[in-house]
Formats: C-alpha cells, sequence, structure tokens
DNA sequence: CTCTGTTCTGGTTATCCTGACCTTTACTGA
DNA sequence: TCAGTAAAGGTCAGGATAACCAGAACAGAG
C-alpha cells in the first residue's frame, strides 16, 4: 500500500503481491520459499516492510496493475499471477478506507536471483518474515496456506522451473512447498501417470550418479482446473 | 451494480452476491439450485436482470456490506457468506470504472420459499439464468463451479438444512449441487467416517418405510479448512 | 582398472478408498 | 396379512497410495 491521500467517505482501491520463489536455506542447504518485501518511506507505518503494491488506476485491470506495481518496485516478471483475496476491513489503514485486491505471484530462481536487492527490496525466508506493514502478516499466511493446498492438483510447480528439469528437481519443488520430504519412487509414478507432464529422450550428464531424464510440461494439456475463469 | 455517478479517475467499490437455494424443479420435482435476481431500475442496463448488490460504504465491512445489501433487496439473510472473487476489468461498466467484490452465499428452504417474490425480485433456476446485466452471467457461472468443487471437503451443505437432518436429506443437498445421483449405501458410509456430522438416537416416523436416524452436524469439530482466514 | 558413493529407475507388497451391488430391517397403508 | 418403500448394513473387486527393496548407471578416488 503506497502514500497516503486521506479522505472521508471515499474508498480507495489497492493491489498488493505476495510473491514467492524458491530459494536455498543459508544453513541448510535444502530448498525453502523466499519472498521480497519493500521498505516504506513514508506514513503510515515508514520505515516497516510490506507487500510490494500500489494504487489502481481508473484505466487499467486489477492483474495488470498488479503486475506493474511489482516490476516497478522490484523488477520481477512473475511466471504466474493469481488473485488472492480481497481484504477491505475498515480498521486497515489509518489514513482511510482502503480495499487491497491482493494477488499471489511465482518467480523463478534465476529471476529472484537476478532481482534487484536494495536498500528499500530484500528477500526474507517466508518462516522468518518480520512485523509487516497494515496486515500484511495475515495476507502472506493466507497466500502460503493457498500455494500448500494448491500444489497438489495444479501445475503451479510449472511457475518455479524452466522449460525442462528432472524429475529430483519437479520433487525438490513439492518438497519445499510441502514441507516434509517425498518419496522418490512413488514421485515417479504420480508424475508419469499425468498427462501434463512428459518425458523426454535427453539426459544430464555430470553428476556423480546415473544420469536423469530431462522431463517437460504438454503445453497442449491445460490441467489445471481454474473453472470458467480460465486462470482467475 | 447500483445507479451509476460516472466521474473519471474514479475506481468505485461495488459489492454484489450471488445466492443459492435449494427447491424442488416446478415439473421434475427434484431439488435444484435457484438464485435470486433483482430487476435494474436506472440505466446502465435498465429492465434488465442482475445480482443484488450496492456501493461499498467508507465505514462499513465488505462483507458486511454484501449481506447488508442482500438484506435490503431481498429481505434473506444467509446461512453461509464466503468471498468469491474480485471482478475489476476496465470495462465491465458503461459508466466508468467499478471493481465488483463479489460474495457467494446459501441460504435453506424455508427462507427461500418466505422471501419476498415481487415485480423486481425474482427467483430463477441455476440452468435457466436470462441474459443479465454487465457480466454477472460469468460470475454466477463462476460461483456455480466454485460450489460444486468445495462441496466435497466442506460443510457447506449444513448451510441449506436444518439442526437436525437424516441422510437422505443431506444426500438430496448433494446430488442437487452435483447434478448426479449419488449411492446411498455409499453416501452413508462417507458419512460416517467423518466426525463432521454425528448420528443422534432419534428418528423419523410417518413415511412409508423404516424410521431414518436423524443426524446433525458436530459444532466441536471444524472441519472446513478455510485456511488461516478462518472464513475467509 | 576397480571400487565406492550417489542417484536414477523400476518392481513388489500391504493398505486404504471407492463404487457397485445385495440383503435384511422396519415402517405405512391397503 | 400383505405389498411397497426406504433405511441400514454388508460384501467384493478395482484403483490409488505409501513403504520398502533392488538393480542400473554414472563420476571420482585409489
Amino acid at each position: 500500500m503506497p502514500e497516503s491521500r486521506a479522505s472521508r467517505d471515499e474508498v480507495r482501491v489497492a493491489v498488493s503481491t505476495v510473491i514467492v520463489a524458491l530459494r536455498p536455506h543459508p544453513r541448510t542447504g535444502t530448498s525453502v520459499l523466499w519472498l521480497p518485501l519493500v521498505r516504506r518511506t513514508r506514513e503510515p507505518f515508514a520505515g516497516r516492510w510490506a507487500l510490494p503494491g500500489g494504487w489502481v488506476p481508473a484505466d487499467e485491470g486489477l492483474a495488470a496493475a498488479a503486475a506493474r506495481n511489482l516490476f516497478e518496485t522490484t523488477r520481477l516478471q512473475p511466471a504466474y499471477l493469481e488473485q488472492l483475496y480481497a481484504f477491505g476491513d475498515v480498521g486497515r489503514s489509518p489514513t482511510g478506507r482502503v480495499v487491497s485486491i491482493v494477488y499471489w505471484a511465482l518467480v523463478r530462481a534465476e529471476q529472484a536471483d537476478a532481482a534487484s536487492e536494495g536498500e528499500n527490496v530484500r528477500w526474507v525466508m517466508a518462516d522468518e518474515l518480520p512485523e509487516l506493514a497494515f496486515d500484511h502478516n495475515r495476507i502472506v499466511e493466507y497466500a502460503l496456506w493457498r500455494l500448500r493446498t494448491k500444489m497438489e492438483y495444479s501445475r503451479i510447480a510449472h511457475a518455479f522451473l524452466g522449460e525442462t528439469f528432472t524429475l529430483t528437481e519437479l520433487r525438490h519443488v513439492h518438497e519445499a512447498v510441502l514441507g516434509r520430504p517425498l518419496d522418490p519412487a512413488n514421485f515417479r509414478r504420480s508424475i508419469e501417470s499425468s498427462p501434463a507432464i512428459v518425458r523426454t529422450d535427453e539426459r544430464v550428464t555430470g553428476g556423480r550418479h546415473r544420469p536423469p531424464r530431462l522431463y517437460r510440461y504438454n503445453t497442449a494439456i491445460e490441467l489445471a482446473d481454474n473453472g470458467p475463469l480460465g486462470t482467475p
């Protein structure tokens, strides 16, 4: 939520985005969830960390406004963007009534590494969040819950990976999101029975082990069932 | 969406509600989904049917505004109210930019029967909708999809029934929502294995058959997993 | 060249869940 | 007393899942 233009009898509309990336834990090295925060430069909550966002102009769609604000503050262009929830309690902002349409985005690890991290943008681990401005802690909590439940029936893991990937890479994404280890053999079976992911003939050599095959998403199949809205 | 107060550079916030009730089909007699529509009295779309709704005042929460608008236009007080989606495309309304926070509500059959149905409020079957104002057909379509997918893991069927109910009544609710018949024996097993619904010792006599037992929801258990927001 | 550690890959088994179907029970109304 | 109806409970096969085991294929050390 950006600067305030307080006024009575007016409901202002903002967009905020919860962005999630997969990066290694600094100590254990296992992949965990990270998200970028921006430092607020104005009141209210000046100096506090918050989710990237801004006001919605009259001539721009909600998703477009979320993506634009995200790019302007962090230079990130997410591989996945989905509406999460509209937060509109009366007391959310001390400077007037604000309804925030919150979006939820995933970025690939390469993008996250290349993203500008300066004075006012910082990546933090999802389970080590500081106290955020407004009700943003609650928003992040809800976003992570949605991520965990959605992973099961959708192909959102795709957003974290490149065009091709090994089964172990894909399994690491699932493990990071779900927070528990998965059996490699069973995971392989569940993926190979799904038409959304196809095996290629390519292999990856160079590791001290049997070379794994590369897989890719089957773009012809749309498995994620988001209902009549397509990608709501 | 109510009357327009067109102005440039301003994003107005409205709430609309998709309300669903279970009532018998006029010919077949089986229970199907119905929803109440209100006739628009002003431009744009004057004379067309639309979802009940209105503007959000600065001092009222989103869910509260949805419930109040719903009561004022239809006298309905839903047993269940949940946020569905925020629709905010630029061209939704011909009279300026409007972001509609759409809620989704269920009412019991008794309430639906007692509801005022006059010149400007009419109940229609979900699969025989007329052409609605704005993008409301698309909104209803999405709401019904959510209802069908959510029925599986939640206790929302409760909203359609009273305190106690027989398994057949509960099964009829599920059948109406899913649109297909369910095996009574298997349905019984799935319900009895769930801790959310408990069997009482009461029976219902009067039918020309073995008297069924009454069941009730276990209020101590919160099975519906709506995440950290509780009832988002 | 052989050995070893690692991960990939495929297979087996027990278990749970689901759907389809059948039988018995218990009531009302003719 | 009988017929009709729906409740209630049981069986059984098939599919999905989880846990576990074993061989295959590489890189690097010695």
